[in-house]
DNA sequence: TAATATTGCATAGCATGCTATTCAAGTGGA
DNA sequence: TCCACTTGAATAGCATGCTATGCAATATTA
């Protein structure tokens, strides 16, 4: 008996995801970004001068992770960071002009990716689409 | 106008193979191997002795990702390398025992996260969810 | 208040993936 | 036969993600 690999979800999962991550980097390279920005941008765009803490609870994304991230967004001239005014051991970050002036771009990429991977599927199918993934989202997330 | 992750397609998809590789990861971890060396090891259980261009033509992996992971899976004792017959250039590439010996147990891991994944959709909804995908990678396939 | 625990963030070390490049070995043609 | 092209694989350099740890600053508690 063998595995099959186009039939089984994670393999397909995970092909589905470098093919996004791929073609969303196309698009935003020029922007000055790349994917694994997007989600501390999408949360600095709604509102920056928070902590790293408050970034990072509002995504995913571990917190080692997202402080390499920032790393290479402050060396990218995206992002500043400032001292917290009191605590010490915290900072406020902010986008630079820089990072304001892309977002609407940014947007209209991610928006592009999507509506291309989803070209295939109609109104209804899509709603389902999401609906199938927050339920494997749910699943994966409750232990065992 | 904010963009939400939580509708957004990619977003979502990476989400979900982060899960995915997360809960493979620790149901693999006892067998000595990792999520990314799946692909090949599946493609190798198949058929192995060939070389590792025969391998990455089966695979959706780029040449140079294949080449360090089989250097980490020599590394971990789960392949060997020998001299292609004809070919001074390439290598055959071979399955240790203890590769083989864990070929069931990680079928049954890659299973059961699957099966997890997948607790929260009736048979329909697999299928259809598989097909959606399917479809979604086409689409990210055409050029453009 | 001194000792202890917690917290915010950075770092180390690793896996996985990509593009671009190198390099040796084969191949084909002049 | 020699030169140029191609091809199989390795390497360089980077991004993204994780777990584990370190470290300094803050908070708590004996």
């Amino acid at each position: 008996m063998t595995f099959k690999k186009d039939e089984s979800a994670g393999y397909v999962v995970n092909r589905i995801a470098r093919l996004f991550a791929r073609s969303l980097h196309e698009r935003v390279a020029p922007l000055g970004i790349v994917p694994g920005q997007f989600p501390a941008l999408l949360s600095l765009w709604e509102s920056d001068g928070v902590t790293q803490k408050e970034l990072v609870s509002g995504l995913d994304i571990e917190q080692a992770t997202i402080a390499n991230t920032l790393t290479r967004m402050e060396r990218d001239g995206l992002i500043r960071r400032t001292k917290h005014p009191s605590d010490a051991r915290a900072q406020q970050i902010w986008l630079t002009p820089k990072a304001r002036k892309i977002r609407d771009e940014a947007y209209a990429a991610a928006d592009e990716v999507n509506a291309k991977a989803l070209s295939g599927l109609d109104e209804r199918e899509r709603a389902q689409f999401l609906d199938y993934m927050n339920r494997v989202i749910t699943a994966l997330h409750s232990s065992g």
